[in-house]
DNA sequence: AGTTTATTGTGAATATTTTCACAAAAATTT
DNA sequence: AAATTTTTGTGAAAATATTCACAATAAACT
């Protein structure tokens, strides 16, 4: 049925629902691609296009129904029920994440954290923090899918291994290193480190004036 | 000289820019495009694709010598000399960066951090933290052009005005919205909440077996 | 020295993504 | 109720990005 899904589609679609949620927030009822397309700093047609590749339809001159879209983006990405997941690594990156309020807005819930350091479970709020040998044992009790991994780059693909093998099927992984996964299982790597490289190698282009780059 | 430059080029050129000090510091001296593509995961025509943009070149049959690479990479990045970042909001993703010894490595250096909480100045390790006021003084002084911006999103466009008004060509952005920029003035999002909902979309779709997904 | 082998560098071929452009349809105006 | 306006939905076109494929060439071997 759905053919061919890039994954920047994908962030797309994250990302238009949640503009839907802010525009909902603030009372709107009705939205146009031109909209969307402004606050996503894409082209109008590419929101079409997106929508049409899930069947998504708005009227003709009347653009699209505000909650409606958001309830279909929603469905679209799984995010109609609660996502629970955990982080193994409590270090800088794992505790910002598990500090972090903003993710319940969006249906999703870190339930746990786990980390080699420690010897008795500890919390961080309400989100309890346990010893890594915790880990088996709790992914199976809650049937955990995601996880975020965000212990440093030599233990990455250990935790992964683990991780895999109890069954998790989706994983944010910060370490930077690129990890093996099977099939069965996805995997989306942030380095931040990258990022901010990208930046740096694109302040020093305009300063040294080599080329005019376009908009990033 | 140079034309297009792809963002997914740079962030290619520095991960091959990693990759090879990981090879150097295990003692290698020579490496193929061939190794290079399987460590970044790409198609090793598009390693050397990517060296002929910036004139690097290879030895045939010899393939690329590990520190002479590196060091054309690192000048091409702008990586030669120490690059002065401040992080604007020492919340929880702030702290995590301040925090962070890896940058160091890659000749980053995070020199101050700022934010709207502080009465008076603080330190992270050897990093001081200044209450917001002492910013605008701070980046002339220091000569900064980078920055992250690590607010919240309400906060986000006023704070980057202020950092363009003073000098700064770069931002890294972690608040989840749309920023407007002069065209003098680099931005990156990172959206850690839509890099989160990006997997748990594909773990959906894999469950409910509606496509077989091409690897990301 | 000549032959074989391995790897680069790059045009050409493919594949993918984005944008254009316009008919179709619905709302609004006359 | 006809004409006008506005916006969608989508093929077609254009732009970008990736991969193929192979001549050029340098190292290794005989
Ligand atoms: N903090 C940043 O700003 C930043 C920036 C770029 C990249 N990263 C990457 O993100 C990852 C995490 O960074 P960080 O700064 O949070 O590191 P950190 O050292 O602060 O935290 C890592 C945590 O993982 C735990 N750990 C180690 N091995 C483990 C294992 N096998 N099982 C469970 N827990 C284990 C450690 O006890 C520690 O608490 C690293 O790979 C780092 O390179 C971080
Ligand atoms: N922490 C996460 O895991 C996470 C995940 C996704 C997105 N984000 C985004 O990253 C940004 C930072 O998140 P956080 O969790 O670190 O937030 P936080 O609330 O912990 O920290 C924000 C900090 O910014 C400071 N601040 C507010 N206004 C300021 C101003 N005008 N000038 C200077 N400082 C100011 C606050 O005092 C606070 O210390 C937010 O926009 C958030 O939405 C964070």
């Amino acid at each position: 049925m759905i053919s061919k899904l890039s994954r920047n589609s994908i962030v797309r679609l994250a990302q238009y629902k949640n503009i839907l949620n802010k525009l909902s927030s603030l009372g709107l009822v009705k939205v146009f691609s031109d909209n969307l397309a402004d606050a996503a700093g894409v082209n109008s047609a590419q929101v079409r296009k997106d929508f049409s590749q899930f069947s998504i339809k708005g009227n003709r001159r009347g653009g699209y129904d505000v909650n409606e879209l958001r309830q279909q983006l929603a469905q679209i990405l799984g995010k109609d029920e609660v996502t629970k997941v955990i982080v193994v690594g409590i270090g800088n990156i794992g505790k910002a994440l598990v500090h972090y309020k903003g993710f319940e807005k969006e249906n999703i819930r870190i339930v746990a954290g786990f980390d080699s350091s420690l010897k008795s479970e500890g919390k961080i709020g309400n989100v309890p923090i346990y010893p890594i040998d915790r880990i088996e044992d709790f992914i199976l009790r809650n049937k955990i899918r995601i996880a975020v991994i965000s212990v440093p780059d030599t233990s990455a693909q250990e935790v992964l291994n683990i991780l895999v093998k109890k069954g998790i099927k989706g994983i944010l992984n910060f370490a930077p290193i690129r990890l093996t996964t099977p099939k069965s299982c996805v995997i989306h790597n942030v380095n931040l480190g990258l990022e901010l490289e990208t930046v740096i190698f694109y302040v020093n282009l305009l300063k040294d004036k080599k080329v005019a780059i376009k908009r990033i």
